[in-house]
DNA sequence: CAAGAAAATGAACGGTGTTCATGCCGAATT
DNA sequence: AATTCGGCATGAACACCGTTCATTTTCTTG
């Protein structure tokens, strides 16, 4: 009488695993990491406290499921800056569209970073491909800007930007670093990527 | 009948504060922030585990005092590197020490960024002090390098740089963000360098 | 030496993630 | 249609965490 619902496909157990990672991640957005807890998580589910434990083996995997979300919205954020202009400007886009999506979804973005799994666990390849899938929107501007570079090696370089990027904008937005006034902070990361590109620019030159 | 050792200004306070400080040091150099136990903490300072609450407010005092030891060695670290040379080789050799002291001293390295104070509770006025002498390590190679910045923005900016090199670092020892082989980090933190002097370069030459 | 203050003690408290014996319910079989 | 059976949901219980506080011990001081 129920399962009137769209996708057929899916069984009572995938129902509950979506259901959870709807709350975990309403959690995650509103209270940042430390404020998931498992028996909340339940009683918000409508659900026993063990039957988390039947969706999924622990609560890292369900923080890694609502993380790969995470790093999809952002590589659509990311995405949207790349309107096929200039590489140098596209680069500039990106890095201003991850800081606006850092500031609009702080606790999820740092829940990206905060959360390691137990040590010695492998990570899972599904969420290795969200994260892969993140770096290479850089590849094209990239590869327009550096022609001559191979894939391997653009690859690395839009890992290094990347967390060059990343890491003004985690230490900026965080108080007990440094303390930066939002208007700085758009200063300092333009000024990053005036940096960045004119190292870029020899680079180009210096392959020629 | 006690009290004949050298700094006899420290009372039984202070020398429990000492040896908790110390033993909490070699912990967390050895397992990291998350291996510190309230418990483990007592019973290796041979106190009782109240006693960790007459000495300390929380444990996130004691975790604070041991990231601004942390951040000292760090400080001596990066001075070590600078042996007035020239500007631009005394911040490429800053920032391959910082490397080399967060490969040597990694645990440690990574509580300095892994803890978090409770939400709303102020940073300490000795920690900012410990955290901003870290930052004017920078200083004096900017100044050399940009004559024509005020002091103010020589700050900033030495934040900027190394919030970046601190992204590619702690992102390049990731293993969940990147899995960066250690000489591919060695070549891509070479790369920043060279990107980021060579941006240096244009902006001193814009200032003239 | 006595009396008071200060510090150390560790059992207990409230919280956490995770497990597991139990009961229930739905589906397949006869 | 009755019955068996397998698997999932259940939530009390477990192990562990940081922190507190009534109590005991220790030290200082008059």
């Amino acid at each position: 009488m129920n399962e009137n619902n769209a996708d057929a496909g899916a069984g009572r157990r995938t129902q509950l695993r979506d259901r959870l990672i709807d709350i975990a991640q309403e959690t995650i957005a509103a209270q940042g990491l430390d404020g998931l807890k498992a028996r909340d998580l339940a009683a918000a589910a409508g659900c026993a406290l063990g039957a988390i434990y039947t969706a999924f083996h622990d609560l890292d995997e369900l923080i890694l499921r609502v993380n790969a979300r995470t790093l999809a919205r952002l590589e659509l954020a990311l995405g949207a800056a790349f309107v096929d202009a200039e590489a140098e400007q596209a680069l500039e886009a990106m890095a201003r569209a991850y800081l606006s999506f850092a500031r609009k979804e702080e606790p999820s973005w740092r829940a990206l970073f905060e959360h390691r799994l137990p040590p010695g666990a492998p990570v899972p390849a599904w969420y290795a491909d969200a994260r892969n899938r993140l770096f290479s929107r850089l590849d094209a501007p990239l590869a327009q800007l550096l022609p001559g570079k191979d894939a391997t090696a653009r690859a690395a370089l839009a890992r290094t930007l990347f967390s060059a990027v990343h890491g003004v904008i985690a230490l900026g937005l965080e108080e007990k670093i440094a303390e930066t006034p939002p208007k700085l902070l758009d200063e300092q990361l333009g000024l990053l990527i005036r940096l960045l590109a004119a190292g870029l620019m020899m680079e180009s030159a210096r392959l020629i």
